[in-house]
DNA sequence: CCGGATCCAATATGATACTG
DNA sequence: CAGTATCATATTGGATCCGG
């Protein structure tokens, strides 16, 4: 099938890419901050309402880690209180396509692989 | 566009289901044993001289979660020495496209992040 | 040959107090 | 409001030695 002949073409180069991408995405949080920002540009302190459970420290440097590998935009207003509103980038946007797949594909296979678990 | 009112219409769900997905390929190794597993079925052995770093006790670690997360198939030859082969289970074939996916992001963008990365 | 068990180092995450 | 700084904790990876 021609699925496996481009997997099979170009292995190395892409095994390398694939441990690049996942390096980049690694952090406990990051997905789901993509998630909570494909939809609508989001500010620092709904952000932290949206993961529960995050800190204030991590979810900052997730979000530095994640602007600085160029996932994310923020904009910082320039007022008092301040506020600061966080969004993809275009290449942040490019990746929500594989984030979709991720959850379709543990949505499916979850149940199935929970009761091999549980076989065990 | 259909794609983004399909990620906004079950963002919940797929939010779980991602972050179930990510614990289940966070392994520093993981998705590279997938690659090399995509192909072909290989001997630990095998694997461990496809991952140059890893060491025997870590790469068995992860070949045993991701054989208790129902990734992974375990074939042990009762031989002398003995021979095990490891394969990809159902489930973790179908994650290739995802693993291609990724890879394939990564190739495009690595370049242009690593410049924004630089001219920080 | 293929590991299990143990111990240690590195890294990631979390809690808390303080600040412009 | 949106951080920074610091310390504590948890998780992960790696090295080494031992065993079927």
């Amino acid at each position: 099938m021609s699925l496996n002949k481009k997997i099979n073409s170009n292995l190395p180069e892409n095994k390398c890419s694939v441990s690049y991408t996942q390096r980049l995405i690694a952090g406990r949080w990051k997905l789901v901050i993509m998630w909570h920002l494909s939809q609508e540009t989001r500010r620092f302190n709904e952000l932290q309402k949206l993961l529960p459970g995050v800190s204030k420290g991590i979810l900052t440097r997730q979000l530095r880690e994640m602007e600085d590998d160029g996932l994310v935009h923020r904009e910082v207003y320039k007022e008092v209180p301040p506020k600061v509103e966080y969004s993809l980038t275009k290449e942040g946007q490019e990746f929500l396509p594989i984030l979709t797949s991720m959850g379709n594909w543990g949505a499916k296979h979850r149940e199935k692989l929970e009761q091999k678990k549980n076989n065990k």
